[in-house]
DNA sequence: GAATGTAGAATTGTGCAACAATCAGCGGAC
DNA sequence: GTCCGCTGATTGTTGCACAATTCTACATTC
């Protein structure tokens, strides 16, 4: 027998935390809203139980915020938590490419390249929606991580993501595509031509262009 | 005012959840033991979902493992997860280092040295006990990367830190004192002489002794 | 008028009991 | 020996109840 699927069952408090998550990061529920108890399970016709559960879940991995005898709020950074954000998604991605890098003689692996095309394909575009430059963009991103082959480094990029994905929602995009397309290029370029410590470069000047977006 | 302590209340779930963690980081309950809701929730006086609440807050930590319909258990980890954990502690720890000299002039601050005497006094000492020089020796690291000054970055390495806590607890010490001992002055001296790859250095080594003792 | 105090509503925290769904072990049929 | 179904144990989910806490609006005091 060939590699089966990993085969999880879903119970109904994963189902739960799924659609929610899926809500939060598209951002039909904006940061900072509060998540009442009664209301949501009636609207999900779960029991209370099961949605505390769910939101319980959403709390561990960072997009909801629990406070006792407050309730559950959709997460909202300020600009210190994102400074901290921005700290350890450096320091993941950055141990990432390295990875990738010495297990791969200085290359990055084809899906990296071709998830680059993308991304510049769609810079190139007349009328591109910014939420699909955003997805092949973060897509680029992880599979940079990806190629390091770390299911535990993935994960945990994964998780900060996430969180960064449901801070940057409340932002309008601070690079143009033309500058998204040539960062990005040079990016690559750079990581199989002097190593990781063009990535490091690389996000210091999304996470400047960030706060400086955010004066 | 000076500043406030953050003031944050004890909830019941939290309560266990601190115990529980407690017993099981200190081995109390070894590795791979199942959990039972009803058992413990008659264990500790509470009700099966307040315990239910903490096991899921325990697996959100790593330091317990939930399958569906099969319950929870003390998680254990395989080498390969073993693996995924040292590459995720060392991109967070290199990346402090890294963040705590930047900001310090290339020098580690004075918690840091206090915390290196400490561990090579113990070290020199005729009788001590494995676990004081166990939890000296974390402290040591987790004050390195808590001079960069990132809560952030604090707090995803102490998570990690416990889930690595949990795993070597079934291990043999794998370095004897005075190893403990130079291999840690080195490390402190490495920082500031020449930066941040001293650490690299430091754990590639570490790690290599914990698979030499599994082996 | 602003600060303070207070009653009631709203919301969360926890418990108890029940039942469905699933799993684990065991003995019988072939 | 292997497969099958049975049965008890365990988890998943629900509903209701009530205590604890927070929130809101209003009244009181200075």
């Amino acid at each position: 027998m060939s590699a089966v699927q990993p085969l999880r069952r879903q119970t109904v408090v994963d189902e739960l935390a799924g659609v929610l998550r899926t809500e939060i990061l598209n951002g039909v529920v904006p940061a900072g809203t509060p998540l009442r108890e009664v209301e949501l399970a009636g609207a999900y016709g779960v029991s209370r139980h099961t949605l505390r559960a769910a939101l319980r879940l959403l709390a561990g991995e960072g997009i909801v915020e629990i406070e006792p005898h407050r309730g559950a709020r959709v997460a909202s950074l300020d600009r210190a938590q994102l400074a901290g954000l921005f700290e350890v998604r450096t320091a993941l991605e950055v141990e990432g490419a390295r990875l990738a890098l010495a297990r791969n003689g200085g290359r990055l692996p084809a899906r990296v390249h071709a998830d680059l095309a993308a991304l510049a394909a769609a810079t190139r575009r007349a009328r591109v929606a910014w939420s699909t430059v955003a997805d092949l963009h973060a897509r680029l991103h992880a599979g940079i991580v990806a190629a390091a082959g770390s299911d535990r480094l993935d994960a945990e990029y994964a998780r900060l993501a996430a969180e960064l994905r449901l801070f940057l929602l409340q932002l309008r995009p601070v690079w143009t595509l033309e500058r998204m397309r040539t960062h990005h290029e040079e990016l690559v370029a750079g990581l199989e031509g002097e190593g990781p410590e063009a990535l490091r470069r690389h996000l210091e000047d999304g996470a400047a262009a960030v706060f400086a977006a955010l004066d």
